[in-house]
DNA sequence: ATAATTAAAGTCAATTAAGGTCAAAGAGGT
DNA sequence: ACCTCTTTGACCTTAATTGACTTTAATTAT
């Protein structure tokens, strides 16, 4: 298993277990507990708990600092709204993959559903069209599919 | 025998393995393994392992990547495998229309799933490429998502 | 108070680890 | 000989990992 998806999975399980979608981290502490260096848990923020995907990061520097990750919680309608007013114009198969991801792991759309979306925007799909359109449809596909599920 | 017919058996071998029709391999990994160059097993997959033989693939780069191919169940594949090759290359709106109305019909799918592809093969989404692409992305995305059903 | 020290977190670019693409060359069958 | 399928390799793109360096805040010493 890859280390960011180990860091990834914490933090949710953090957040799960939290009982009001809050975990707080010592970066350094929690870097070493987990076994990669600090600023990994950089990465894995900046690219799986961003705004778009339903989290808000804040944090403090210097003694005594933490980064503090928070998951908005919304009405089950407002958060796909949110979220598909998000998207915008084009997506790329990662942050695709993440935003759905994301949906089954907050209970916005279901395990079933989530399959099926994934299948939708994959890479194995858009190959046939041409690279240049590939994100657009993606997105177009993501967001009405979602929207469904409103 | 054939290089690509060993890859073939040996991808097979791995999906009967799994017990539940899903094989995952490291590309690179595999086939060193196996003696070819990677960028074989793409050629393998491309020609074999399509949907229309029953497969879903996908996959992804980077640190960590893998190749996952998943096979149909042999339950309702024969049924839902006889539709999807009848789509052929490209498929038109109505039609596509038509293909999903019958498999909610007789079963194959379910309510909810029918009106998720229903959304995601519409004129709407399509709207976003060139008129010349539409048909074939509707094509494998009917084609993906009736085989992803479970 | 101010300065120095220490204890955090942030940034960014280089490196490593994958998989994808495509076109050219080779093999086999009819 | 021709045509199709196979094999190969050079080059591309994406994602993850790492570490050196920077910035910020709290604590301690002067």
């Amino acid at each position: 298993m890859r280390m960011s998806d180990l860091i990834t999975e914490r933090i949710i399980q953090m957040l799960e277990e939290s009982g009001n979608n809050v975990a707080e981290i010592q970066r350094n502490e929690f870097a070493a507990l987990i076994g990669c260096v600090p600023s990994q848990i950089n990465y894995v923020l900046s690219s799986r708990f961003t705004p778009e995907h339903g989290y808000i990061i804040d944090s403090r520097r210097g003694g005594g600092g933490y980064i503090k990750i928070s998951r908005v919680k919304l009405s089950r309608s407002s958060a796909l709204m949110h979220i598909v007013n998000s998207i915008g114009g084009g997506i790329d198969s990662m942050s695709a993959r993440i935003v759905v991801e994301n949906c089954l792991q907050s209970g916005l759309i279901s395990h079933d559903t989530a399959k099926l979306v994934q299948s939708a925007v994959s890479d194995s799909v858009m190959r046939s069209i041409p690279i240049e359109y590939r994100d657009y449809m993606r997105a177009a596909l993501l967001k009405q599919m979602l929207l469904t599920q409103v």
